[in-house]
DNA sequence: CTGAAAGCGCTTACAG
DNA sequence: CTGAAAGCGCTTACAG
C-alpha cells in the first residue's frame, strides 16, 4: 500500500486486478469474471466493473494468470527462415486462423539449424505453450524428446507425415518435384539437371521425386545434379547455372529446387546471352510473386503456403479444443503453373 | 503430492523447482541459485542441483519466474509487414543483437495498420515486457499514451525522432528521397515521376525529399506523382508503369518508392519494349537482392536494414540496463547504388 | 554460502 | 450471481 517509489520493490508498480475490485467495490474474484465470463457476471457490478477498468488504465497481468490458470494461451511456431519468402506466407496463414482467439504467438526462425531449432524450443517451452506449430517432418532426438515429455499438441507444416497419429499439413514434396520433372519430361528435355541449395529435408524430397522421374525416363545421370548446403538466394542461382553448365555443357532444362535459384539462373542466361526456353528450359519452386512478371515467367510449382499456415493453426487449435480432429493429415495439393520460362 | 492423475487440477503436473531441490537434498532457494547465479553457490551444491535438473527434466516455469521477479525477458517488436524483405532485415539484426542476452522477442506483424498496432501493443502489455522496439515515428495517440503509461524504454527504428529525449536508429528518409532524385537530375532527365504504395510514413517522407530536390530543379510538378494506398508489390509496380505513362507520356525517369514496384516497372518495360534506362530510367529503393542481378541491374538507395535492427536492439538493451546511453539517435546513413536502370 | 518466510497477481475450487 | 480461501511456481529480502 505505502510502498516509497524509490524503494527498489518487488512489485510492478502497475494497477491490479485487486485495486480494480476494491475501486469497483466487488471481490477480486467477481471482477476477474467479469473480465473473463462477463456473461456470468450481473450487468450492474460487470458495468462497475469495466468502468474502474478504464479509470485505472488496467493491464491484465498475463504471467500472473498463467501461473494461475495453468493455461498459457501461447502457441509456438518454429519456421526455419524468415528471408525466405515461403515461411513468411505460412506465417500470414498462421496469424489470420490464430487472430479471433487471442492466442500469443512465439514465432522463432531456426536458420536451418538443429541447434537453433532445440534452443528455441527449449526457451518456448519455458512458457508452457498450449500447442506447437514445426515446420517439417524430422526432427534432431532432443527436439523429439522435448515434444513426447511435454505432451503438447504439435502440427507438422509443409510436408505429410507417414506416422498414422501425428497430425500434419501440406502436400507431398517428393511428388511435387516429381511432377515438374515429368513437366520437362513432357516438353522434351533429355539433360534435365537438378539445382539445390540448402540442402533442407523438402529440397531433398524434391530431389527424391526429381530421380524417381529420371529413373523412369532412363535418363538418370548423377552428374546432372548439384546440390549444394549454402542458402538459397539469387546470386547463387547466377553461379550455379554457371557450374552446372560447366559441368554438363549439353544440359537442355533446369529444375530449380526454388524461384529465387531459378531467378537467379535466368539472369545469369540474360547476361550469358542464352535464351530461355529455347536453349535451356528453366523450372523452379514456390511461384514467388516475382515469377509471374519476370521475362520471361517462370514455369515453377505453385505451393499452398498461406493455407498451409492456417489449415495448420486450425487443425492445432480444434486439437487443443480437445475436439475430434476430422483429419491428422491434410494434403493441400500443389499446382504446376505453366509459363515461359520452360 | 497425491493427486490423482485423471482429476483436473490446477497444476501444470509439471517437475518443479522444489521437487529439484527435494531430489537434491536442498532448499528450492539453494536449487534457484545454482541456476540463475551459479557463482553463489559451492561447486558440491551446484554439482547436485544440476544432476537432479537433468534426471527430472524439469523446465522453468517462465510465468512464475516473471511474476516473482517482476521482470519479463521479453523484449516486444511491432513491425509492418513480414512479407516485406525489408523488415525480415531488420529483425535478423533484432535476433543477432538479443541471441546471446536470453530474451523472448514477441514479433508483432501491424500490417500497416494502427488499429493492429493498439491492438498487438495492448497484447504485448500484458506480458510487461522489458523493452520495445517500434517501427517508424509515427504512432496513433493510443499507442503514445500506452507506452507513456507504461514507462517501458521504446527505440525506434527506420527514421530519426526529432524529440530530444527519444531513441531512434536508423536514417533520414527525406534525404534518401532527396539523393535519388538529386541522382536521377544529374543524369539529366527532367520529367521524373514519383511511384508510390502504401503510403506509410517512410513513403511520404521520401517524397517529401523528392519534392525538395524537384523544386530546386525548377521541375515540380504535381501531375509527376502517383501516389496509392494499395500494398506494394511487383504486380502493381507493373500497373502503376502503364497508369504513370498513360498520364504523362513524356515521362524520363521514375523514382519507386521501393524496389518491389521498381521491379514490376521494368518488367512491364521489358514487356511493352520500352528501354530502360535509355527511354526510361527507373531508380528503386532498399536494394533488395534482386536489384544487384537483374537485367537491366537496378539503380536503387541502399539502406542499413540488418544493422538497423542490430543497433537498435543494442541501444535498447543499453536503456534496459540503464547504462549511459551514448547515442539517443543513431544515424546510419544510406547509399546510393548506381548501377544500370538509371 | 544456505535457507525459512512471504509474496508476486491472478484463478481454481468451493461455499453460499 | 458473488466471494473468502488457497495456491500456481518461482524470487525477493532477510537472517544466519
Amino acid at each position: 500500500m505505502s510502498k516509497s517509489p524509490t524503494t527498489k520493490s518487488r512489485a510492478l508498480g502497475k494497477v491490479t486486478l485487486s485495486e480494480v475490485a476494491a475501486h469497483a467495490g466487488v471481490a477480486p474474484m467477481t471482477a476477474s469474471r467479469a473480465i473473463n465470463q462477463p456473461e456470468l457476471v450481473s450487468a450492474t457490478l460487470r458495468e462497475r466493473v469495466d468502468k474502474a477498468i478504464l479509470e485505472l488504465g488496467y493491464v491484465p497481468n498475463r504471467a500472473a494468470r498463467a501461473l494461475a490458470s495453468a493455461q498459457s494461451k501461447v502457441i509456438a511456431v518454429l519456421v526455419p527462415s524468415l528471408s525466405n519468402a515461403v515461411f513468411t506466407a505460412v506465417l500470414a496463414g498462421i496469424q489470420d486462423a490464430l487472430d479471433p482467439c487471442n492466442y500469443q504467438i512465439l514465432i522463432g526462425n531456426t536458420r536451418y539449424s538443429d541447434a537453433e531449432e532445440e534452443k528455441l524450443l527449449f526457451a518456448y517451452m519455458q512458457s508452457n505453450p498450449d500447442g506447437i506449430l514445426l515446420s517439417g517432418l524430422t526432427h534432431s532426438p532432443r527436439v523429439q524428446q522435448m515434444l513426447a515429455t511435454s505432451r503438447v499438441p504439435v502440427v507438422s507444416m509443409m510436408d505429410l507425415s507417414p506416422e498414422p497419429g501425428a497430425m500434419s499439413v501440406g502436400f507431398s514434396q517428393v511428388d511435387a518435384g516429381y511432377a515438374m520433372t515429368r513437366y520437362l519430361l513432357d516438353k522434351g528435355r533429355k539433360r534435365i539437371g537438378y539445382m539445390a541449395a540448402q540442402l533442407d529435408e523438402r529440397t531433398l524430397r524434391r530431389a527424391e521425386g526429381y530421380r524417381k522421374a529420371m529413373r523412369e525416363a532412363g535418363l538418370a545421370d548423377p552428374a546432372l545434379e548439384l546440390l549444394v548446403p549454402e542458402p538459397s538466394t539469387i546470386a547463387l542461382g547466377a553461379e550455379l547455372l554457371g557450374r552446372m553448365l560447366a559441368k554438363v555443357p549439353e544440359l537442355d532444362a533446369i529444375f530449380c529446387c526454388n524461384d529465387d535459384l531459378a531467378h537467379g539462373a535466368i539472369f545469369q542466361c540474360q547476361r550469358r546471352g542464352i535464351s530461355v526456353p529455347e536453349q535451356l528450359a528453366i523450372g523452379g519452386f514456390n511461384d514467388l510473386p516475382a515469377s509471374a512478371w519476370m521475362k520471361p515467367s517462370v514455369t515453377t510449382v505453385g505451393t499452398p503456403l498461406y493455407q498451409t499456415g492456417f489449415e495448420a493453426a486450425s487443425l492445432l487449435l480444434a486439437s487443443i479444443r480437445g475436439s475430434e480432429v476430422a483429419a491428422q493429415r491434410i494434403d493441400l495439393g500443389f499446382t504446376l503453373m505453366a509459363r515461359e520460362s520452360a
